[in-house]
DNA sequence: GATTAACCGAGACGGTACGTCACGTCTTTAA
DNA sequence: TTAAAGACGTGACGTACCGTCTCGGTTAATC
């Protein structure tokens, strides 16, 4: 067995010309990701992340198809996944999930990214497909917990997990982009007392 | 107690000079809504619109506060409200709703309006606050059908109205925004079978 | 006759929206002018101009079909015609006329913009044009002094005066743009002597 | 006195490594013609070269200064200089060979190459002494054909030759690059009238 | 035969300027 | 004062070249 047979199928493929610098790759998203935080995404230009990143206009378009596939990566690298907090009870597991999203989207410095993201992906099927996968990532972790009170006997053996990952996860969102009803731990209460009624 | 007392000020505000045209609203948002079926809000400017509407961009803006206020009026007039189904029976008039929901997203057209929208609140408070004032106005139908429920016996008395809303929708517009999952007869299903299970 | 009536036909042209601004163009080609005098053609550019003019780059794309139709007609405001010196001598005319324009070709700050014109004028038919007029325009005084010459029997009645035109002006710009050969008072009397042999 | 002084350096530079590739010169040269042919300078670039020419870009810059030299020396090889007719009389042999200057601008492909060595060559000194060599060079021919006019008699002993190659030279030029009049038959016919009235 | 150094194609790199587009405001004439 | 028309300053866009650099690999002359 040897570690040059890729999944690729390519045996070290050999990439010809002036190979790519990584270290620009990790300058360009550290500058994103100050830019975004500094200013949103409104505010946010490709030149002046160029300039911020020290580098070609033209190094990021060789990088990213787009401006917004440059900062969906951004998003992944800066926003870690929430933790699966595993306390033994589905209840107890639910809830505090739930509290940590509430509370990470308190604290956003701003919140213009997903919803930009949203929108550009109306335009870019490429992009849709990244943000979807994006999302459904972020998922797993609702998804684990679940499936733990299904082992439990805490739900019964035939739950739907599919709509109980949306039952958990849509309400948030939806009062996050759309309703603005508030994001708070009461809130928080009442969903999962919904769901585990 | 005057006529200059009133919701929006025009009982009879007694302006000078030459009247406002009524028929210009209307050709104005008319030719919003073309525009918009035609080439989505990428491709859609005012230097165009106002071309086509036969009007100048002042008289946009005068009417207006900004391109999206336009949108978003434009959106409320073109999209009714979805029917009260009251068909007599909490669990059918909650099928019917979602299935006639996601006909709906089926058949649009062009479904970057909402999402671009959703960005653009992010920068506009007047805007934002709008934007959920239309949504909290199509929740009602929802919110008539859960209250039905509830005064049948078919939901119990103290069941948190709210949060129900939440879970109807949430869910709808999580996938329908966000994951991407698929929209259709069965996710109507297998949702409400969830929430009045 | 109505001074109404104008060569293009329009009795006083009903241009509606809102006329440009004229000392938006008198502003601009000002700042062309410094800036081709500081920097020459190379360093030239047209965001730099639009910031020294203060004038956004669609102001100038608006009023000029390029950035080389700009800089021709800069070059036609700041640079007058020489002046005819009807010294009551053909011979005398004609050595003073070259004399002239040696030394403002000598004193000239930067050189570049007729060569620059001229290589634009190869990818521009409209450039091409303005610039033969340009140069015809300029012929003129020259053309004066030889029929005057004619008039006063310095020269055959049957003179070929373009030829004659060619014969004055060829020599020098064919030293100041190819030949590098030197330009100054012994080259013009050395040519006076050749054409008045 | 040893090998190493020449002209150009070039009997014995006891280099080291891996000798440049003689074709490749000839290859970038040839290249270099065709695009010039092809698209005019404009439209001309170094990455499109390198790619016809099978060639790293690098490999061009290691053999010439600039693009403009390279340009030059490919206008050079592909554009012999014209012949010397020596028919037996002055008036023949210049009519001769204004007719094929003429002749040759009329079938010329692309006509934009001297006029942006031209303009390049203000910007770039070393370029501007090759062209100068260039165009002296080719003068070369109607300074032969002059002299022979004088060792014939037909022009006086103590003709000024430089001014007559400038007579005969200059006033084509400023046609083909200036006043844009026209340069035929019957333009050859009075100039040599003129030059030798 | 090994070493060395310049060569080679390919293409990434930091820059700079380009011309276009849309924004929201302003300025004209006409109603 | 409103209207249509369209000019205005601003600022970001994505592209195209420039000339240099950095890879892995090649090719002679020198050691």
């Amino acid at each position: 067995m040897s570690a040059a047979v890729t999944v690729e199928g390519d045996v070290s493929p050999p990439r010809r010309g002036r190979p790519r610098r990584a270290d620009v790759d990790a300058a360009i998203l550290a500058a994103t990701i100050d830019l975004l935080v500094e200013t949103g995404v409104a505010g946010f230009s490709m030149d002046l992340l160029a300039q911020r990143a020290g580098v070609g206009k033209a190094t990021i378009y060789r990088r990213w198809e787009s401006r917004e596939a440059l900062i969906l990566e951004a998003l992944e690298t800066a926003v870690a996944p929430l933790p699966d907090p595993d306390t033994g009870s589905l209840r107890r597991d639910l809830q505090t999930y739930m509290e940590s999203l509430v509370e990470r989207v308190g604290s956003a410095p701003r919140n213009d990214v997903l919803p930009h993201l949203l929108e550009a992906s109306c335009y870019d099927d490429q992009l849709r497909a990244s943000l979807e996968g994006y999302v459904r990532d972020r998922q797993s972790t609702v998804r684990t917990i679940l499936k733990r009170g299904i082992t439990r006997g805490e739900l019964p053996a035939d739950a739907d997990v599919d709509v109980l990952v949306d039952a958990v996860l849509g309400p948030f969102f939806y009062r996050r982009l759309l309703s603005g009803a508030p994001l708070d731990r009461r809130f928080a209460v009442r969903l999962v007392d919904h769901i585990l009624r």
